[in-house]
DNA sequence: CAAGTTATTGAAAGTCGTTTTCAAAAGGCC
DNA sequence: GGCCTTTTGAAAACGACTTTCAATAACTTG
Protein backbone atom coordinates (compact mmCIF):
# COMPACT_ATOMS: atom_id res chain seq x y z
CA UNK A 1 0.00 0.00 0.00
CA UNK A 2 2.95 2.21 0.23
CA UNK A 3 3.89 2.13 -3.03
CA UNK A 4 0.46 2.85 -4.15
CA UNK A 5 0.40 5.60 -2.34
CA UNK A 6 3.47 6.66 -3.64
CA UNK A 7 1.70 6.38 -7.37
CA UNK A 8 -1.12 8.29 -5.90
CA UNK A 9 1.35 10.94 -5.14
CA UNK A 10 3.37 11.02 -8.70
CA UNK A 11 0.29 11.02 -10.18
CA UNK A 12 -1.13 14.42 -8.20
CA UNK A 13 2.61 15.73 -9.18
CA UNK A 14 1.97 15.04 -12.49
CA UNK A 15 -1.35 16.45 -12.96
CA UNK A 16 -0.35 19.16 -11.10
CA UNK A 17 3.32 19.55 -13.06
CA UNK A 18 5.48 19.46 -10.35
CA UNK A 19 8.62 17.83 -11.05
CA UNK A 20 10.17 15.37 -9.14
CA UNK A 21 12.59 15.34 -6.43
CA UNK A 22 14.79 13.45 -4.09
CA UNK A 23 13.67 15.75 -1.48
CA UNK A 24 10.15 14.41 -1.96
CA UNK A 25 10.80 11.17 -2.68
CA UNK A 26 12.38 11.29 0.79
CA UNK A 27 9.91 13.06 2.92
CA UNK A 28 7.15 10.70 1.44
CA UNK A 29 9.30 7.85 2.31
CA UNK A 30 9.62 9.22 5.93
CA UNK A 31 6.12 10.47 6.47
CA UNK A 32 5.15 6.77 4.91
CA UNK A 33 7.11 5.16 7.43
CA UNK A 34 5.18 6.57 10.20
CA UNK A 35 2.11 5.90 11.84
CA UNK A 36 1.33 8.61 14.16
CA UNK A 37 -0.25 12.29 14.34
CA UNK A 38 3.82 13.97 13.82
CA UNK A 39 4.54 17.37 13.96
CA UNK A 40 6.36 18.89 11.37
CA UNK A 41 9.48 19.21 13.34
CA UNK A 42 9.35 15.24 14.51
CA UNK A 43 9.11 14.42 10.77
CA UNK A 44 11.73 16.84 10.05
CA UNK A 45 14.18 15.49 12.54
CA UNK A 46 13.43 12.05 10.87
CA UNK A 47 13.62 13.45 7.55
CA UNK A 48 17.41 15.23 8.52
CA UNK A 49 18.22 11.51 9.72
CA UNK A 50 18.41 10.04 6.51
CA UNK A 51 19.22 13.11 4.17
CA UNK A 52 20.89 15.70 6.38
CA UNK A 53 20.72 18.26 3.68
CA UNK A 54 17.27 18.78 3.51
CA UNK A 55 16.00 21.85 5.02
CA UNK A 56 12.46 22.42 7.38
CA UNK A 57 11.28 24.95 4.28
CA UNK A 58 11.13 22.07 1.95
CA UNK A 59 9.41 19.47 4.84
CA UNK A 60 7.00 22.53 5.23
CA UNK A 61 6.24 22.84 1.88
CA UNK A 62 5.83 19.19 0.69
CA UNK A 63 3.78 18.10 3.81
CA UNK A 64 1.18 20.52 2.29
CA UNK A 65 1.29 19.14 -1.29
CA UNK A 66 1.15 15.67 0.75
CA UNK A 67 -2.70 17.19 1.89
CA UNK A 68 -3.99 18.80 -1.56
CA UNK A 69 -2.40 15.20 -3.09
CA UNK A 70 -5.31 13.63 -0.38
CA UNK A 71 -2.08 11.71 1.07
CA UNK A 72 -2.73 13.52 4.55
CA UNK A 73 -4.92 15.35 6.80
CA UNK A 74 -3.54 18.27 8.54
CA UNK A 75 -4.62 18.11 12.37
CA UNK A 76 -4.54 21.05 15.50
CA UNK A 77 -4.19 20.01 18.90
CA UNK A 78 -4.26 22.38 21.77
CA UNK A 79 -0.25 22.28 21.85
CA UNK A 80 0.61 24.86 18.89
CA UNK A 81 1.59 22.66 16.30
CA UNK A 82 0.08 21.64 13.09
CA UNK A 83 0.78 17.86 13.00
CA UNK A 84 0.04 15.49 9.86
CA UNK A 85 -1.40 11.88 9.73
CA UNK A 86 -1.75 9.35 6.77
CA UNK A 87 -5.39 10.06 5.13
CA UNK A 88 -7.01 6.68 3.64
CA UNK A 89 -9.35 7.61 0.66
CA UNK A 90 -12.91 7.92 1.81
CA UNK A 91 -12.11 6.98 5.51
CA UNK A 92 -12.43 9.34 7.94
CA UNK A 93 -11.78 9.31 11.87
CA UNK A 94 -12.09 11.28 15.31
CA UNK A 95 -9.76 11.43 17.84
CA UNK A 96 -9.84 11.07 21.78
CA UNK A 97 -7.01 12.24 23.58
CA UNK A 98 -4.90 11.53 26.71
CA UNK A 99 -4.26 14.87 28.25
CA UNK A 100 -1.69 12.98 30.68
CA UNK A 101 0.13 10.98 28.25
CA UNK A 102 -1.03 13.11 24.99
CA UNK A 103 -1.77 9.56 23.49
CA UNK A 104 -4.24 9.56 20.61
CA UNK A 105 -6.91 7.21 20.13
CA UNK A 106 -9.19 7.09 17.18
CA UNK A 107 -12.27 6.26 16.67
CA UNK A 108 -15.62 6.27 14.02
CA UNK A 109 -18.73 6.57 15.25
CA UNK A 110 -21.21 6.48 12.28
CA UNK A 111 -24.33 7.49 14.60
CA UNK A 112 -22.54 11.13 15.39
CA UNK A 113 -21.73 11.23 12.08
CA UNK A 114 -25.18 11.18 11.01
CA UNK A 115 -26.30 13.85 13.70
CA UNK A 116 -23.67 15.85 12.99
CA UNK A 117 -25.33 15.77 9.13
CA UNK A 118 -29.08 16.22 11.04
CA UNK A 119 -27.52 19.54 13.00
CA UNK A 120 -26.08 20.96 9.48
CA UNK A 121 -29.30 20.16 7.56
CA UNK A 122 -31.49 21.48 10.54
CA UNK A 123 -29.82 24.88 9.91
CA UNK A 124 -29.33 24.54 6.05
CA UNK A 125 -26.14 24.33 6.09
CA UNK A 126 -23.83 22.10 3.46
CA UNK A 127 -21.48 20.44 5.26
CA UNK A 128 -18.11 20.14 4.30
CA UNK A 129 -15.88 19.03 7.32
CA UNK A 130 -15.62 18.77 10.82
CA UNK A 131 -13.51 18.43 14.05
CA UNK A 132 -14.10 16.48 16.81
CA UNK A 133 -11.39 15.86 19.21
CA UNK A 134 -12.15 14.48 22.79
CA UNK A 135 -10.26 15.05 25.88
CA UNK A 136 -9.79 13.12 29.01
CA UNK A 137 -7.21 10.69 30.57
CA UNK A 138 -6.62 7.37 29.39
CA UNK A 139 -6.99 4.18 31.29
CA UNK A 140 -3.14 4.32 32.46
CA UNK A 141 -2.76 7.99 33.56
CA UNK A 142 -6.29 7.15 35.49
CA UNK A 143 -4.14 4.77 37.44
CA UNK A 144 -1.57 7.06 37.98
CA UNK A 145 -3.77 10.03 39.20
CA UNK A 146 -6.04 7.81 41.84
CA UNK B 1 -26.89 39.07 34.38
CA UNK B 2 -24.29 41.00 33.70
CA UNK B 3 -24.24 43.11 37.04
CA UNK B 4 -24.31 39.31 38.61
CA UNK B 5 -21.08 38.15 36.07
CA UNK B 6 -19.32 41.38 37.86
CA UNK B 7 -19.74 39.80 41.21
CA UNK B 8 -18.72 36.41 40.20
CA UNK B 9 -15.85 38.04 38.40
CA UNK B 10 -14.83 40.55 42.04
CA UNK B 11 -15.72 36.89 44.26
CA UNK B 12 -13.08 35.57 42.36
CA UNK B 13 -10.84 38.34 42.24
CA UNK B 14 -11.28 38.81 45.83
CA UNK B 15 -10.56 35.17 46.49
CA UNK B 16 -7.65 35.20 44.50
CA UNK B 17 -6.25 38.37 45.97
CA UNK B 18 -6.51 40.31 42.87
CA UNK B 19 -6.56 43.64 42.70
CA UNK B 20 -9.38 45.99 41.18
CA UNK B 21 -8.36 47.89 38.68
CA UNK B 22 -9.71 50.48 36.16
CA UNK B 23 -8.56 48.41 33.33
CA UNK B 24 -10.13 44.96 34.40
CA UNK B 25 -13.16 46.51 34.99
CA UNK B 26 -13.76 48.33 31.55
CA UNK B 27 -12.23 45.20 29.82
CA UNK B 28 -14.73 43.35 31.55
CA UNK B 29 -18.12 45.61 30.48
CA UNK B 30 -16.41 45.55 26.83
CA UNK B 31 -16.43 41.70 27.02
CA UNK B 32 -19.77 41.68 28.63
CA UNK B 33 -21.57 43.57 26.45
CA UNK B 34 -20.63 41.60 23.20
CA UNK B 35 -21.77 38.73 21.91
CA UNK B 36 -19.58 37.05 19.55
CA UNK B 37 -16.76 35.33 19.46
CA UNK B 38 -14.00 37.67 19.47
CA UNK B 39 -10.39 37.44 18.94
CA UNK B 40 -9.00 39.80 21.58
CA UNK B 41 -7.24 41.94 18.76
CA UNK B 42 -11.03 42.69 18.29
CA UNK B 43 -12.10 42.99 22.12
CA UNK B 44 -8.57 45.14 22.68
CA UNK B 45 -10.01 47.72 19.81
CA UNK B 46 -13.29 47.75 21.18
CA UNK B 47 -11.38 48.16 24.79
CA UNK B 48 -9.48 51.32 22.95
CA UNK B 49 -12.20 52.82 21.69
CA UNK B 50 -13.50 53.36 25.21
CA UNK B 51 -10.45 53.58 27.10
CA UNK B 52 -7.34 54.23 25.11
CA UNK B 53 -4.61 53.87 27.46
CA UNK B 54 -5.55 50.22 27.77
CA UNK B 55 -2.61 48.10 26.46
CA UNK B 56 -2.74 44.60 24.43
CA UNK B 57 -0.63 42.63 27.09
CA UNK B 58 -3.47 43.96 29.78
CA UNK B 59 -6.18 42.66 27.79
CA UNK B 60 -4.38 39.23 26.53
CA UNK B 61 -4.08 38.70 30.61
CA UNK B 62 -7.69 39.82 31.55
CA UNK B 63 -9.38 37.62 29.07
CA UNK B 64 -7.31 34.99 31.11
CA UNK B 65 -8.25 35.60 34.26
CA UNK B 66 -12.52 35.31 32.75
CA UNK B 67 -11.48 31.80 31.80
CA UNK B 68 -10.53 30.98 35.49
CA UNK B 69 -13.08 33.23 36.48
CA UNK B 70 -15.34 30.54 34.56
CA UNK B 71 -16.59 33.72 33.07
CA UNK B 72 -15.16 33.55 29.51
CA UNK B 73 -14.64 30.08 27.80
CA UNK B 74 -11.48 29.81 25.13
CA UNK B 75 -12.14 28.70 21.51
CA UNK B 76 -9.76 27.97 18.63
CA UNK B 77 -10.43 28.33 15.06
CA UNK B 78 -8.88 27.71 11.66
CA UNK B 79 -7.79 31.55 11.28
CA UNK B 80 -5.05 31.00 14.16
CA UNK B 81 -5.90 33.62 16.66
CA UNK B 82 -8.12 32.73 20.29
CA UNK B 83 -11.35 33.91 20.95
CA UNK B 84 -13.44 34.24 23.77
CA UNK B 85 -16.53 34.22 24.39
CA UNK B 86 -19.08 34.26 27.15
CA UNK B 87 -19.42 31.16 28.90
CA UNK B 88 -22.53 30.66 31.26
CA UNK B 89 -22.29 28.06 33.94
CA UNK B 90 -23.04 24.54 33.63
CA UNK B 91 -23.97 25.64 29.92
CA UNK B 92 -21.92 24.04 26.98
CA UNK B 93 -22.36 24.30 22.76
CA UNK B 94 -20.61 23.59 20.01
CA UNK B 95 -20.15 25.24 16.69
CA UNK B 96 -21.72 25.41 13.31
CA UNK B 97 -19.17 27.34 11.03
CA UNK B 98 -19.77 28.94 7.94
CA UNK B 99 -16.09 28.64 5.79
CA UNK B 100 -18.18 31.73 2.93
CA UNK B 101 -18.73 34.14 6.13
CA UNK B 102 -17.47 33.51 9.06
CA UNK B 103 -20.77 33.16 10.53
CA UNK B 104 -21.31 30.92 13.62
CA UNK B 105 -24.27 28.98 14.93
CA UNK B 106 -24.22 27.51 18.04
CA UNK B 107 -26.13 23.98 19.02
CA UNK B 108 -26.70 21.86 21.48
CA UNK B 109 -27.13 17.93 21.28
CA UNK B 110 -27.56 15.86 23.93
CA UNK B 111 -27.71 12.63 21.82
CA UNK B 112 -23.99 13.23 20.73
CA UNK B 113 -22.72 14.61 24.20
CA UNK B 114 -23.93 10.90 25.23
CA UNK B 115 -22.54 9.17 22.31
CA UNK B 116 -19.32 11.08 23.45
CA UNK B 117 -19.32 9.89 26.56
CA UNK B 118 -20.18 6.15 25.31
CA UNK B 119 -17.04 6.19 23.02
CA UNK B 120 -15.06 7.32 26.16
CA UNK B 121 -16.52 4.86 28.43
CA UNK B 122 -15.77 2.08 25.75
CA UNK B 123 -11.81 3.44 25.96
CA UNK B 124 -11.80 3.44 29.38
CA UNK B 125 -11.36 7.40 29.56
CA UNK B 126 -12.71 9.44 31.90
CA UNK B 127 -13.81 12.08 29.70
CA UNK B 128 -12.80 15.89 31.11
CA UNK B 129 -13.52 18.17 27.81
CA UNK B 130 -14.24 18.17 23.89
CA UNK B 131 -14.41 19.86 20.84
CA UNK B 132 -16.25 19.97 17.96
CA UNK B 133 -16.99 21.84 14.94
CA UNK B 134 -18.64 21.69 11.94
CA UNK B 135 -18.08 23.50 8.53
CA UNK B 136 -20.18 24.22 5.72
CA UNK B 137 -21.79 27.00 4.41
CA UNK B 138 -24.57 28.88 5.02
CA UNK B 139 -27.61 29.09 2.65
CA UNK B 140 -26.86 32.56 2.36
CA UNK B 141 -23.34 31.71 1.11
CA UNK B 142 -24.55 28.54 -0.92
CA UNK B 143 -27.13 30.93 -2.87
CA UNK B 144 -24.69 32.94 -3.30
CA UNK B 145 -22.36 30.09 -4.55
CA UNK B 146 -24.93 28.85 -6.70
C1' DC C 1 -4.03 59.94 55.26
C1' DA C 2 0.94 59.25 54.55
C1' DA C 3 4.27 55.84 53.91
C1' DG C 4 5.38 51.34 52.73
C1' DT C 5 4.53 47.15 50.32
C1' DT C 6 3.06 44.61 46.48
C1' DA C 7 0.35 43.86 42.31
C1' DT C 8 -0.58 45.72 37.90
C1' DT C 9 0.31 48.09 33.88
C1' DG C 10 2.05 49.46 29.01
C1' DA C 11 5.78 49.39 25.87
C1' DA C 12 8.99 46.96 24.02
C1' DA C 13 11.55 42.86 23.47
C1' DG C 14 11.33 38.03 23.08
C1' DT C 15 9.41 33.50 21.64
C1' DC C 16 7.79 30.07 18.61
C1' DG C 17 5.65 27.96 14.76
C1' DT C 18 5.20 28.93 10.23
C1' DT C 19 5.83 31.52 5.74
C1' DT C 20 8.30 34.17 2.54
C1' DT C 21 12.29 35.70 0.06
C1' DC C 22 15.96 35.04 -2.92
C1' DA C 23 19.98 33.33 -5.04
C1' DA C 24 21.87 28.91 -6.11
C1' DA C 25 20.94 24.32 -7.68
C1' DA C 26 18.35 20.86 -10.00
C1' DG C 27 14.72 18.98 -13.21
C1' DG C 28 12.61 18.54 -17.71
C1' DC C 29 12.77 19.34 -22.58
C1' DC C 30 14.64 20.34 -27.10
C1' DG D 1 24.59 20.09 -23.73
C1' DG D 2 21.81 24.48 -23.48
C1' DC D 3 17.64 26.73 -21.93
C1' DC D 4 13.91 27.70 -19.21
C1' DT D 5 11.49 26.87 -15.11
C1' DT D 6 10.79 24.81 -10.65
C1' DT D 7 12.66 23.64 -6.36
C1' DT D 8 15.59 24.16 -2.67
C1' DG D 9 17.93 25.76 1.86
C1' DA D 10 19.23 29.53 4.68
C1' DA D 11 17.93 33.33 6.53
C1' DA D 12 14.75 36.93 7.18
C1' DA D 13 10.05 38.05 8.00
C1' DC D 14 5.67 37.29 10.05
C1' DG D 15 1.94 37.12 13.50
C1' DA D 16 -0.02 35.73 17.61
C1' DC D 17 1.12 35.63 21.91
C1' DT D 18 4.16 35.97 26.28
C1' DT D 19 7.58 37.94 29.05
C1' DT D 20 10.32 41.57 30.93
C1' DC D 21 10.89 45.60 33.44
C1' DA D 22 10.51 50.09 35.23
C1' DA D 23 6.77 53.15 36.32
C1' DT D 24 2.41 53.47 38.43
C1' DA D 25 -1.51 52.39 40.99
C1' DA D 26 -3.94 49.59 44.64
C1' DC D 27 -4.15 48.03 49.13
C1' DT D 28 -2.41 47.89 54.05
C1' DT D 29 -0.79 49.59 58.23
C1' DG D 30 0.33 52.82 61.55
MN1 LIG E 1 -5.78 10.13 13.59
MN1 LIG F 1 -20.21 29.89 20.97
ZN1 LIG G 1 -2.58 8.92 29.22
ZN1 LIG H 1 -21.95 32.09 5.22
Amino acid sequence: MILEKKKTFNAFAARQGLRSTRQRDVILDVFLATHEHLSVEELYLKVKASQPGIGQATVYRTLKLFVEAGLAREMMLPDGQTRYEHQLVGEHHDHLICTGCNAIIEFEDEQIEQLQRDIAKRHGFSLTAHKMQLYGLCPTCLRATA
